[in-house]
DNA sequence: TTGAAAGCGCTAACAT
DNA sequence: ATGTTAGCGCTTTCAA
């Protein structure tokens, strides 16, 4: 109702509030600063005319002689990759509810965006979360002493970190999949700069002897539906009754691919993939997964940031390492001992049958 | 390689560098200014030293005097919900394009922190972005008032506004499904806040009787998958071998309710969506729908947005409306006229056969 | 062009 | 508990 003009109106400062309330500017101040609130009567009858006036610390004002901001900084990799969804909301609530605002800086895959983003980021933060950055390591450091930053699905030395526990991840697939009867599992490779895609395949090899599998590696692939029906191609070439793909859109689109090529998922082939991302029960047949607590990630992330930023020392140098489950759906089951024929394998959708089938009979290794 | 100390370290200003150039720090101020980049040699000079101190002018200290913090606001009302992904992406693109930086703000479709939002982010910005907003008109044109403003995926008159054509996307979804041979029509409402929700319910019921078929309405419901199924059931009293849902994840969610009720896509019920969103080519059967330029939403609002900043008049009063286009897919087909046996409809996912079939034959109307 | 000085809105020592 | 006085880092008159 005070009808604002029509342009850009101009909000009360905290000198017109001293005028109003006839008292010095610092004492305006203090009635709105941080840490004791001041409480005394004019306190409280300069915050009644403030409130009158409409006025509301300038915050740009505020971080010009405080450094506190109260913003903190996102950046992400892939916006557009559903596994963020989660994560941002995680992370923005973490946020709000600590009366932080956030910058959110979307790097579309590139390295020296992301660099740029930080950069720009930088002095309007009071820290900043790294989501899966492709940056250097050494990059990574460098930006941390700038300010408090903690990244995220990712460990990097002497810098805070939070990651999902990877190799138990691996190892649940690879177990459920043995479980199941598999004896020779592929793993299909996300991108070389993915901190995550190197801690997974590893962890694989690792168990293998111990569960008595044999895993093989194809890739890598961009990360995606796309990337996923390229590998099913590739796959083809050397079919395995059992595949894990690094993470759920290489899962999804590897059975959209297989199902173009006559493969059935999970008669011929069992799939598992990575992170229970928004889709991956939605398609046919539903994804066996290893779920990420993505929401989690990023409240964790932010609170670990907040608590840097609040002065907490960089805690321990261990990264931070969140629980995943294996969620057990329909992309997976029993290999089937008695294959009727060889149905895929022998032939590329590119052509009629080729290459025969290899490792397709029981006895493989 | 120039060893920064540990903690936070200290940026130069505008000071040192003027002492290293041996200048005024007016006229480093003037090197860096925006609109004509001095260019003596003085200047170029003071560009050299200022970048081998590492010099970084400071965007708060800039904003405060010049009110341009080059940083956007976008406020989304649920930064879960997959729409929004290549919406932001866009808006991210068309921010980082004209070198602004963009603050998000998640509502988690809370009116009141929506406006909580808004005015936290206010004086940080030079204009914001409000997706699909829950505030009233009034409200927004409050906002609006305060700093450039635009409103996407709602018309608010007086306020410069980006939206898709609603009408003509209900249109279309009709034209098919009328061609398909059904005559009568479920619509799945989403929230009644929204106002696309609003547009595309009065545009079908336009059609009605131009395309001579019948359109019925159930709901509210969420927009979700959940929602979807719970509409389902609800569907399931009142069959009609048509729907179109408000948006994907209804329509996603229905076909799921639909599916465990013993009812089949497309041979018993055609769905239609809204929105194309990530999966909805995913699922089985593929969801037809009515595809938004998702990304070009988000660019267009903030390039309009940017424009404001800069100057611009609100153009004319009118919303920019995007183009629709129809995506068939697997969801919609012939309606079958020898339906074989009343299969769906007469049971209910909750127990055996109660209400009868309605509507489930023929000459229904 | 460049320099000098005032000020953006707020906070942070000092005093009182 | 309040008032005074300097800045935070940068831009912007106004002169030179």
């Amino acid at each position: 109702m005070r009808g604002y003009g029509h342009g850009v109106a101009k909000l009360p400062t905290i000198y017109d509030v001293a005028e109003a309330a006839g008292v010095a500017p610092s004492t305006v101040s203090r009635a709105f600063s941080r840490p004791g609130r001041v409480n005394s009567e004019t306190a409280q009858r300069i915050r009644d005319v403030a409130a009158d006036l409409g006025y509301r610390t300038n915050p740009l004002a505020r971080g010009l002689s405080t450094a506190r901001t109260m913003t903190i900084g996102l950046v992400i990799a892939d916006i557009t990759n559903p596994v963020y969804a989660e994560i941002m909301r995680g992370a923005q609530i973490a946020a709000a509810d600590a009366g932080y605002t956030m910058l959110l800086a979307d790097t579309q895959g590139s390295g020296p965006r992301e660099r740029e983003s930080v950069e720009r980021a930088m002095p309007l933060v009071e820290g900043i979360v790294l989501a899966s950055s492709r940056m250097s390591d050494s990059a990574i450091r460098m930006a941390a002493k700038q300010k408090p930053l903690v990244v995220l699905n990712r460990a990097v030395v002497d810098v805070p970190s939070v990651v999902t526990d990877n190799p138990r991840g691996a190892r649940r697939a690879a177990e459920h999949l043995g479980g199941l009867g598999h004896e020779v599992i592929t793993y299909v490779a996300g991108p070389e700069a993915s901190w995550a895609d190197g801690m997974r395949w590893r962890a694989l090899r690792e168990v293998e002897l111990e569960l008595g599998l044999k895993v093989r590696r194809i890739g890598p692939f961009p990360p995606t539906v796309r990337g996923g029906v390229r590998a099913a191609h590739e796959l083809s070439k050397h079919p395995t009754s059992a595949v894990i793909a690094y993470n759920d859109q290489l899962a999804i689109g590897l059975m959209r691919g297989l199902a173009s090529m006559g493969a059935r998922v999970p008669e011929d082939v069992s799939v598992v993939g990575f992170d229970n991302i928004f889709g991956s029960d939605l398609v046919t047949p539903g994804l066996t997964t290893i779920a990420a607590p993505l929401r989690v990630q990023g409240t964790t992330a932010v609170k670990n940031l907040l608590a840097l930023v609040g002065g907490a020392s960089s805690t321990t140098g261990k990264a931070v390492v969140l629980p995943t489950r294996l969620l057990v759906r329909a992309s997976t089951a029993q290999r089937s001992r008695k294959r009727t024929a060889p149905t895929w394998g022998t032939t590329t959708v590119s052509g009629p049958a080729s290459k025969s089938a290899r490792r397709t009979s029981a006895g493989a290794r």
